[in-house]
DNA sequence: AAGATTATGCTCTAGTCGTGAGCAAAACAT
DNA sequence: ATGTTTTGCTCACGACTAGAGCATAATCTT
């Protein structure tokens, strides 16, 4: 029997090292990321023993990481007394890269600088009306002021699906804004939905540490969320997968129009959209937040409703998807709060019979607002950390140094 | 600012080489699965300039791989005059390694014997009444009897879900059937639910290839899938992701029960059970097949039914997911060919807005029945297609040898 | 039919990498 | 003050890939 090759592009593998150079940098990439991932936190000896390298080795890619001004070493902060030589802790460099992160919200954005190993700086933060001009004119003057030649990338979390950098917005009425064209940077700009930063941060620094398959939902307006697998966010082919919140997970009726243009979605009967429609009041336009936030703590019918239909979704969610554990976000913490008995009773019963038996733990989000803040800083070193990345480091400092 | 540090074991990766000799084993390995996937159709210069190896570097892998009985070279098939030393291809070894597959259906069963390459022979098949005994005895003695030394692994396809070995087929009564257990042979087993495999099968051989994010939907009594991501199905956390048939997508009740023990399910509303029932005739159990082909072939409201439902439920998981390709094997080949337009009209309408520009192809299956085994034999050999199957490989010819 | 041209395979040298042993360094324990 | 323990540095060694030079085997040209 026979039938049709597979394409040879199947078999390439982006990662994989093939010449001794290669090995070289992989390593050098491997090691960088651990130091960054263990929040610079774990010494050298340690790191050694993590990637199960030789000491030499250990060595040499430690040299030349903080010859390339990478990564610097210091003492052990809270040195107890240890038998034997004492060891160094890698971790930031005092000229080494940064990358900017910002969250723009639909009222406001925040500006931060990162560095290796995690640590974070507010720059600065503005109100806006909610316009793509003056939302995102003040925010890229700010970045563009805090690029030094230091920044290898900036990464932007926004509040909608985002496609090769282009936003939509139905709330705000943003249709097709070009992020990128009020950017005027050379370094690497990542745009991206903040529910899946959110999540990005959740599986990198917060409750889906470790876990293979993890399933995140952020629930603000409306729901959104995506999947991590081994940290990585599934995209999808155009970079929206993850929009969860139109399926109709929850749905009483496949005939009520969603503003997304799709019927019966799940966002009709979750997040705060669906809290102001069950009190009678006006949906959408990304207006209500304070009302909304009023609904959820009356912990009336209408919350009820809301937990009913989460717990609806994500059983379905679950079924198909099968990750370890649920993590939640935005309202989904106070929804759990306040309702987890509901949420739980509507979840059990949306599961199929098999997966009752051990079903994914719902957990709330440990790292609070600060979610897609987090993982806009992940996905803008996501791209630095690589063999390439660390290349042009090392190339832009040898000009800068002659 | 700071927070938890992420996992060490997260910055771990399976396919990554950090020793020299890692390096050529990896080598090895991407050599060899490029000759697999191609269908051993490709010539050794091909080869060469694909992985973009200097010819020298191909010398030595292409004799090494040679020198294991892994591979053997011959001339080209149809050898049209071309200028410059003739180059060879290579392809499956005469003593090289097999691997079996089955797909094991409701009804019947069938075992073939696949080599490098992709090319396989059926062994044989035998139908059965649909016991775990009947079912599976008389398929492991096939087995046992068809495993030489030459073979390295078995893929078993199976038409429910799979945890680690134990399946659960609703239709048939099994419950917990340690699949494993049956089979008496000492090399790698691995057994799959049969969506997922037809859908690896697309990915590898079929409409899928060289898609990046492709939904591979199998329907036959109920829907089931996989999604495919750079051609490897997702697993989820405990082997089961793809039951899309159990989320409630095209639902007009959320109080209608399924077998599953969820409500509202897609898969009463999907199906060869879905026609049955809105024929008013008894659906489950695994039976009535003939009956529901006769029903689609008759092409009355039960199959227009179904296909608005099949349209709903697929624009709701194009809208999560965001594949580039949806494909379709089982009942929905006929389906698409009877019923496009219902199923399409129904699909683009259930879209988001914004996706409607540029939907998703939904194309039909171009493997037949054969995906699940195809599929079976693809995941067998992905287990083996590692550093360290070749390396046992290597080690058992040794002993042979000696 | 014989030489020119062309593409491929083989062989060998050069450069790079990680390993691991041996030694130096820097702490604690006695 | 001396021994013990752990870590960092250095260097010889084996293994790998790249690339150049040569051999090989076909087609093309005259």
């Amino acid at each position: 029997m026979e039938y049709a090759p597979a394409t040879p592009e199947r078999t390439e593998r982006l990662d994989a090292a093939r010449t001794s150079g290669d090995l070289r940098a992989h390593n050098r990439v491997q090691l960088l990321r651990a130091i960054h991932d263990s929040g610079a936190r774990r010494t050298r000896s340690q790191l050694t023993h993590d990637l199960d390298l030789a000491r030499g080795t250990a060595s040499v890619l430690i040299g030349s990481l903080a010859a390339d001004a990478l990564i610097a070493e210091s003492p052990v902060e809270d040195a107890r007394p240890v038998r034997g030589r004492p060891t160094l802790v890698p971790g930031p460099h005092p000229d080494g890269p940064q990358v900017l992160a910002a969250d723009l919200r639909e009222d406001a954005w925040e500006l931060a600088v990162c560095s290796i190993g995690g640590g974070y700086e507010i720059l600065g933060g503005q109100a806006h009306d909610g316009t793509p001009e003056e939302a995102l004119r003040p925010l890229a003057a700010a970045a563009r002021a805090a690029t030094s030649g230091r920044v290898v990338g900036i990464g932007l979390a926004v509040a909608g699906p985002v496609r090769d950098g282009v936003v939509d917005i139905s709330h705000l009425g943003w249709q097709d804004v070009r992020v990128p064209e009020f950017f005027d940077v050379s370094v690497p700009l990542i745009v991206g939905n903040d529910a899946r930063l959110a999540g990005v941060a959740e599986a990198r620094r917060g409750r889906l540490q470790g876990v293979a398959v993890g399933l995140h939902l952020h629930i603000d307006f409306d729901p959104g969320g995506t999947l991590l697998l081994d940290g990585r966010p599934m995209a999808g082919s155009s970079g929206t997968a993850g929009e969860f919140g139109h399926m109709p997970l929850a749905s009483r009726s496949l005939d009520e129009p969603c503003l997304c243009g799709a019927w019966g979605c799940w966002s009709l009967r979750v997040g705060a959209n669906a809290l102001l429609r069950h009190a009678g009041l006006a949906a959408g336009g990304g207006r209500g937040r304070a009302l909304a936030e009023r609904i959820l703590a009356s912990d009336g019918e209408a919350v009820a409703e809301n937990a009913r239909a989460l717990g609806e979704g994500v059983a379905a969610l679950v079924n198909a998807l099968d990750p370890g554990v649920v993590s939640l976000s935005g309202m989904g913490v106070e929804l759990l709060a306040r309702a987890r008995d509901e949420i739980e009773a509507a979840y059990l019963d949306g599961l199929m019979a098999f997966r009752r038996s051990a079903p994914p733990p719902i957990a709330p989000s440990s790292l609070g607002r600060a979610g897609p803040l987090i993982g806009a800083m992940e996905s803008a070193f996501d791209a630095f950390l690589t063999p390439s990345g660390l290349q042009a480091w090392r190339e832009l400092r040898g000009f800068g140094l002659v």
